[in-house]
DNA sequence: GCGAGATAGTTGCGCTATGCAACAGTATCT
DNA sequence: AGATACTGTTGCATAGCGCAACTATCTCGC
């Protein structure tokens, strides 16, 4: 019995958010670390998306406009390994960053292999209006769990290290 | 701007685990609870993989067949909305896992448009198999974890139900 | 009873996101 | 110079999903 296919997806954060369904028993889902794991994030998926409605972009976009910003003339490759993409993958990425016009590649001087990335004026603009947006609402969610917001980041550092 | 398409994908889980890479600027990144959530989703979804490697299934699979089991007859309406899925997804959900001989469609006595989902004997044996192995692996990540592990976990739970 | 309307599941279509293998151009090392 | 490694690209295949349209069945009011 071969594994009909690698990962490749996270059950995907469906448009209604993933909450219990009253009656229903969810048995060891209940007292799973990663059931609940699942849970939140997928609330904080759709979370993002109310936040940033009229930007369009996903929070995978976002994560990379963010990188691009603050390294300037990072090569494409870093951007995959950042975000745990095959090459295909941030470059299908940049493409569609570029195609927005919020990123732009340049030669690299020193490797004419390698392109370095930038953001253009509208990416900056781009990028700035969604930090607001973004930080805004991880800040209402933060404050709203009160003081063990700043645990609960650091134990799911820490979680995501000893998983590793 | 309209959006390019609504959610619909997570980031992703990548093979390569989504770990900091050193030396890059993450900036906001670092400071969002979002960007730790996913972090740490990542990581345990790839061990989940890893968990249950010769066992060929998603967490998404071990979810429904933990729900089927556990809720013997249950409406495949009912298991698209536990698992936050379209009616359509719920079906090919079921038709995978009946394809593998661990589900069976009965009729539902009282109501010729429902099924009535439950586990074959074979799928009996193997929720019983995962199940050891996701305890196991879930247990070890908690005890790594110390004492902080529930409260982690009861605070996931809070957060999901924040952000909804 | 019977027709309107709701509900369960199904089908077909289209789309996004992704990996992977193969390729070309460029750099590096011997 | 030649072998080897690295960067980005292209084309192809696949998973997982939503949605609209359709069928079968049930429910409710008259």
């Amino acid at each position: 019995m071969s594994r009909t296919k690698p990962p490749n997806a996270v059950p995907e954060p469906p448009e209604a958010p993933l909450l219990p369904v009253p009656g229903l028993d969810y048995g060891v889902l209940d007292d799973l670390l990663g059931y609940a794991l699942r849970r939140a994030q997928n609330a904080l998926y759709l979370d993002f998306y109310r936040a940033t409605a009229e930007l369009d972009v996903s929070p995978q976009r976002f994560a990379a406009l963010v990188l691009v910003g603050r390294n300037p003339g990072m090569r494409q490759g870093l951007l995959a390994q950042a975000m745990g993409l095959h090459r295909s993958g941030a470059l299908r990425l940049t493409d569609w960053l570029t195609g927005r016009g919020w990123v732009e590649r340049r030669d690299d001087a020193e490797d004419a292999r390698r392109w370095g990335l930038f953001l253009t004026t509208a990416g900056k603009r781009q990028l700035a209006a969604l930090e607001r947006r973004v930080r805004a609402h991880d800040e209402r969610l933060m404050s709203e769990l009160g003081e063990r917001a700043a645990r609960l980041k650091a134990d799911l550092e820490r979680l995501a290290e000893i998983a590793s």
